[in-house]
DNA sequence: CAAATAGTGTCTTTCAGACAATATTGT
DNA sequence: ACAATATTGTCTGAAAGACACTATTTG
């Protein structure tokens, strides 16, 4: 190797954090550890950076591989780097964490070799302990979330292709954890700039007046933002 | 090892954008690279993890040890990392960037090695070709601290432990590489929850009235915020 | 007093939040 | 008609931006 330092390599690894939204409940894909250490307990699914691989294409791979989910997540950005020196008690690794958003899916998880891949709330693994420092990156990951639904279209990535402004209203209050106001909500989207694209389909849940129907659109920021 | 990986390791470095107010103008501190690859060109002080070391301790080390620094950054964050594959020709390298911030310094650089530590106004080195990928690093970092003048009291940590209000409306107008209304800012800082505290003292430029003179508050987050 | 800088007040516009009112459907 | 949901309107208060005005200093 044309590159020599005096001090020991590390392991980089990739963690994701997928999120979507199931049950009305904001969910987070776990996967249960087969071995040592942290035997039995939930994880965050992730795995090794392959030598001529990207950070994010190892973190869509990871995701693939270890939940046998097929299809892409419709939002992934860098979380953070996780390198605390006892983070792993095998060796020195350094983990880049990734966020990644869903849509809610109709079938369960749909997963090839993913029997150890569950769904599970993100206030029911607020109390347990999970494996290495994913309590941590989970906690950022959900924080990093609630705050991007603020400034930026990420709600849309929670929903699929498209969907009425209720749909997009229940992301924010599931994310959020609290009530918002369907008046109030309905204005502040369809007046902040590029936010969604009208269609001219409507949607009706049965009872009630039918919804418009909405497209995601180009904005990359919200503005003005929707406050928490 | 009790850790195998069928997968070689990988280089684990930091990179430190240390930013700060000088002659009127947002400056970057960078180092002249003194061997291949890119030899004589600017690079963002950085370098090796050791192998106990916590990721930001490593940047502050490689602060001290590759600029000469004696002080403490104000502020320092971790901005993300970049690991594409090619990134370093020699071989496999991640890097965690983190973002550090200081006050205007009365010395020049005032270092014992810092022979090849310089700072650079950061408008200066837009058009040149930075070492690696630092250029990619240097604006992702202006354009954070840009953003998280907004939201954050993050401007304070470009003052010294007391400072004016037109001392801390010059940060914002030098950050954003705008002009900011005197008057309008006065209200804003002074109205937002904790960003600054009042002390007793007053300071004056010469000519002019004097100004109050304020300390930083224990604000986290700006509210209301001080949008661009 | 003039010049310079600090700080306050005024006015208009925009938006948030509370909540009322209207619109359109299924039962 | 009634219940349910969607959408629009109304009112009040907070804050932004433009800019005039007052305050306090030096020369």
């Amino acid at each position: 190797m044309a590159y020599t330092s005096e001090f020991p390599p590390f392991y980089v690894t990739v963690d994701v954090v997928l999120l979507t939204l199931r049950a009305d409940a904001l969910q987070v894909l776990m996967v249960r550890r087969g071995s040592k250490p942290y035997v039995g307990r939930l994880a965050l699914p992730g795995g090794f950076v392959r030598p001529q691989e990207d950070l994010p294409r190892a973190a869509l791979r990871e995701l693939r591989e270890e939940t046998g989910l097929k299809i892409q997540p419709r939002h992934l950005e860098q979380l953070g780097t996780y390198g605390a020196p006892r983070r792993d008690p095998r060796a020195r690794t350094v983990s880049v964490a990734y966020l990644a958003v869903l849509p809610e899916l109709p079938e369960p998880v749909a997963g090839t070799d993913a029997a150890a891949a569950a769904w599970h709330p993100v206030e029911d693994l607020g109390g347990r302990r999970l494996s290495f420092d994913h309590g941590q990156i989970l906690a950022d990951a959900v924080e990093r979330t609630r705050s991007k639904l603020e400034y930026t279209p990420l709600a849309t990535a929670f929903c699929p292709p498209t969907f009425t402004i209720a749909d997009l209203r229940r992301v924010y209050e599931l994310v959020w954890g609290r009530e918002v106001d369907a008046g109030n909500f309905h204005r502040k989207v369809t007046r902040a700039e590029d936010f969604v694209n009208g269609t001219d389909q409507t949607s009706t849940r049965g009872r009630g007046r039918p919804a418009a129907v909405y497209r995601a659109g180009g904005a990359v920021n919200l503005y003005p933002p929707i406050l928490r």
